[in-house]
DNA sequence: ATGGAGTCTCTTGACGTCGAGATAGCTGAG
DNA sequence: CTCAGCTATCTCGACGTCAAGAGACTCCAT
């Protein structure tokens, strides 16, 4: 089946012969994917009322284990925003009641931001909602064609996630 | 290599047991990558001083081949934004001089968008500047490789590309 | 000890996006 | 021909993000 990518490719070539476009196969797919799913967990997590960006800091505390907390900056290079966007982000859940700022014991400059119940709660509830989207999103595939895209897709993320970035 | 989604799942394996987290091996993956590669663009842009919202329109533009024009709605569709952001990114790129708004002569709702020469040129320059990097994070595949996840991906795009979405 | 480089978090202002609704024009069934 | 419903674009206010930089603290070489 076609996608919108396909038009895109096959546009660039006849407006622009000499230039070989293969890179925005997979990379532009990977971008316009990503918007897609974005719009679609929206969807999904406004049944719990959550935003994407509350799910992605509660579950960041949630998968870290008891006692349910981290600092900003570990928090940063999970959600990839960067530190003014998580000083907001934490601002706004903490005045809702899902997280608290606690002093870092072992460095006064720093802070631990720990889930509270409710949060812990919510993370739990709307990460199964997310699982039952996604699996329907990925039976386009095969168990095996699941495997194989993951590791090609690690492949190209692991030089960010390591390389500083 | 490892990645910072093998950790997540790790983590997820340890702390919730009883869930299958196995879609978030291919679809976060998907998410951060496009993250990722997001801030490179951003970089990559900057040298032509561009944004990356103003080479989505102008290369959408630039695609559609002499005369280079669109209506606001197809490039909704190419670039997955909504309206109101359309209206306000077409008005900056007037402003900028890149692209200008034209009454559609066969229906007076509709507007056409038409790229300037100039944002033509730009449009061309930034292009080849893009197609650079990405082949430099592509070279972690090989040809086979990256046929293989273009493939892939396109059986995940295609039902969003299709189906309204 | 101490000074300077480095690190961690927060502040601020500009910017871009979204969602909902308004407006204007098209279209087809009756 | 007409009017109800549809489509295309724009308006507006709320919101979230970013980049740059400030302030507080730590760490290491001297």
């Amino acid at each position: 089946m076609e996608d919108e990518v396909d038009r895109l490719v096959a546009a660039w070539r006849r407006e622009r012969p000499d230039l070989d476009v293969e890179p925005l196969e997979v990379l532009s797919r990977v971008s316009r994917l990503a918007r897609h799913l974005d719009r679609a967990r929206r969807l999904a997590f406004s049944e719990h009322s959550l935003e994407p960006w509350e799910f992605d800091v509660l579950t960041a505390l949630r998968r870290a284990g008891s006692p349910y907390q981290l600092s900003p900056g570990q928090l940063l290079t999970q959600t990839l925003v960067t530190s003014g966007t998580m000083t907001n982000r934490i601002d706004r859940l903490a005045k809702k009641g899902l997280v608290e700022r606690l002093p870092d014991p072992s460095d006064r400059r720093g802070v631990l931001v720990r889930l509270t119940d409710e949060g812990r709660d919510r993370a739990d509830q709307s990460l199964a909602g997310l699982l039952d989207q996604e699996r329907a999103i990925l039976s386009e595939l095969s168990s095996a064609q699941r495997g194989e895209l993951a590791a090609l897709l690690r492949q190209l993320t692991a030089p960010f996630d390591n390389i500083p970035g």
